[in-house]
DNA sequence: CCAGGTGTATTCCAATTTGGAACAAGTGCC
DNA sequence: GGCACTTGTTCCAAATTGGAATACACCTGG
């Protein structure tokens, strides 16, 4: 039977909770509003924007279990705004989250290859159209993550963010290659005549 | 005022619903538990594996709105099952789908970089321990791929699922070397003592 | 000075999606 | 005959999403 006195039963979170509290284990005293940007800032690169009303209540949830404190402050409008920070519990449990919890495989949901995989019902220079634009979409993004990049070289301490930066723009570059090869052999396909009709 | 014979206004379905009903469209009737076999063996490529329970709401639901029809039947066994098939009405919404539909950027949760990206609160032998975990994984995704492909190569029609199956088996080649990458630049970023640390 | 747009900040709700367990019945192995 | 495994299906609670709604402050133009 447990006792008593063992350390708290890790409290299981999703990995969402855990990208929110690392947002706040960079240090600085953040509204929701506030965290919603850094996501969008950098995480979209490899992990999803989570809707506000995610971040929020997320937010409260660290709150209940102690990972995060809030504070009432007045902003320089004088409007009430509410703003969290990491407390101490709150960043042991995300180096032990690091240190022991199993990695989830990357989970991709990939639109414009749905549409490529039932080909068969689409006309090709519709398939055409879409790879492209997800072709350029993601040389887009890869500009978008150098330009993170270089916003994370400037700030000592944040080697590892500038290192997913890195990673993030040769990701977003392969992604564009990948659908300029995807659109080379989507043309030869319906060249050779071999395409299944619509 | 819209009258009553327009065409029913389509039916807004989330794109797990396409996936299914795109699995129908490859023109075998299949039980709930075989459009499962399915999706894990070509579609964990580059969409997610749904879940049994949605799996088998998105088929009711597909019968509903008229987009797959299915009948009982009893198997080699005896026991009876139900097997579902993508009507006409099926086949053309999803022809309309693919061809108006705004498509959805590609959606990306990368647990493993992740992990690097909050670097700053672990070890660094675990981040080594988890991007090198990555790279296997990666690495077997691309062989395993690599099956697919041959497997759709020798099935005369399927020059879609063979060509994204060619993706695939890229894609996830490149996120093997990219994870090799980000492997050699973290332990560049801890030799040179830059590493912030826990 | 008031309307309207934009940016900050937060909340609420319905629908989607997930994970997991539970159930059931056949098959193959020891 | 017992046990594990595969096929096949259902149910439920929880997580997650998207979207709209609500404020208030600031700025711009008429």
């Amino acid at each position: 039977m447990a006792h008593a006195d063992e350390p708290p039963a890790e409290v299981r979170l999703p990995a969402t909770a855990w990208a929110v509290l690392g947002i706040l284990a960079f240090g600085e005293e953040l509204t929701g509003y506030e965290v919603r940007q850094w996501a969008e800032h950098i995480l979209r690169f490899f992990y999803w924007s989570p809707a506000m009303s995610q971040i929020y209540s997320e937010l409260k949830r660290l709150e209940q279990v102690g990972y995060a404190a809030s504070r009432e402050v007045s902003g320089e409008d004088g409007r009430p705004r509410r703003v969290y920070a990491i407390t101490d519990a709150g960043r042991a449990a995300a180096s032990d989250w690091l240190a022991h919890a199993p990695v989830e495989p990357p989970a991709l949901k990939h639109g414009p290859l749905l549409r490529v995989w039932l080909g068969h019902l689409a006309d090709p220079d519709r398939l055409r159209e879409v790879v492209t634009q997800h072709r350029d979409r993601s040389a887009d993004l890869a500009a978008e993550a150098d330009e993170a990049r270089r916003a994370a070289a400037a700030v000592s301490g944040w080697a590892y963010p500038e290192l997913v930066a890195r990673w993030a723009v040769r990701y977003h570059t392969a992604e564009r290659d990948l659908a300029a090869r995807l659109l080379d052999d989507l043309d030869e396909l319906v060249a050779s005549g071999r395409a299944p009709d619509l």
